[in-house]
DNA sequence: ATAGAAACACTGCGTCACGCAGCAAAGGGG
DNA sequence: CCCCTTTGCTGCGTGACGCAGTGTTTCTAT
């Protein structure tokens, strides 16, 4: 029967994507303790590296859940680690815009380039349809997990 | 020409992917804010729920990354909670089992099963080959991560 | 058989990332 | 001009975490 081989299907992906999860957050951590760093600290640079332009401190507290005073502390260690600098905003002065410092960050993708090189091969076994497929569903689990946190959000707490 | 195709899709893919998983990340952090947990504990239940027996404390510890203190205070918190028990092994009685309670591990896995249903409805968009590739590059990827974190805990920290 | 080593879970202890509340400065609207 | 919001920063307290040490149990080697 077609349906339950969908179930199938769907129960192998909910169960791979929980360990592909997982496995993320301790690559994450892995990465964090080489570099004498805290996870969220490389998961802000890897957001600040992926933006094209600089970020400000309320943007950094919202990509990643931490609120504005958090935020700043994050800022601070970084920048007491030399991996950011603050600049003032011109156009709007209550903002500081946050900007990677290249030279340093270099440590770091410098890890990521090692890896990254082992995640190409990878991709060559990928046919470019295959590609595109993984590409479209992580955009649509994307948005749709950004709507679930909403929808979270705006629900009552159960306590 | 074919190989700037690849590399956009592979640069594409590499984009998608972070904010994918900068959006698990805050989904997360949005159910465990919903539940009144932290995020380690949400983390801890969805590995205990995805395993069909029982966990040592030491295979929690391993699996979230944390030492066996931190997964004996991350048990406890689970325990207090009324989240899981603890059970003394038969078989080597240095072993503490930590099993979920079904009951209330109900109201983690409702907030899930609503957010499965959406989540679903995504998967029917896929054909069961697009399924299958997507599953296949996330257990290579789950692979390829740990594989990775074994070369990094091997190298010496750059400091 | 028995001493030594290893594994497991647990417990003080100190550190520090985080949320909360309040602050001044800067912008926007009536 | 006042009011309200936004932005980033700063005390303060909490608590999750790593570290190191303990007792108990299991494995190993001679």
């Amino acid at each position: 029967m077609a349906e339950s081989r969908r179930e199938q299907l769907y129960e192998e992906l909910s169960l791979e994507s929980r360990r592909y999860l997982a496995a993320y957050v301790l690559f994450n951590q892995a990465i964090a303790d080489h570099l004498g760093l805290h996870p969220t600290d490389v998961q802000c640079l890897s957001l600040l590296t992926a933006e094209p332009g600089p970020l400000t401190v309320r943007q950094i507290a919202d990509m990643t859940g931490l609120t504005t005073g958090s935020a700043t502390r994050l800022v601070d260690r970084l920048e007491r680690g030399g991996y950011v600098a603050r600049t003032p905003d011109r156009q709007d002065r209550r903002r500081v815009l946050v900007t990677p410092v290249p030279e340093r960050i270099a440590r770091v993708t410098a890890v990521w380039d090692d890896l990254g090189q082992a995640w190409g091969t990878l991709l060559d076994g990928h046919t470019e349809d295959e590609l595109e497929v993984i590409t479209r569903h992580m955009r649509l689990a994307y948005d749709l997990s950004h709507e679930q946190m909403r929808h979270l959000r705006s629900l009552p707490k159960p306590d």
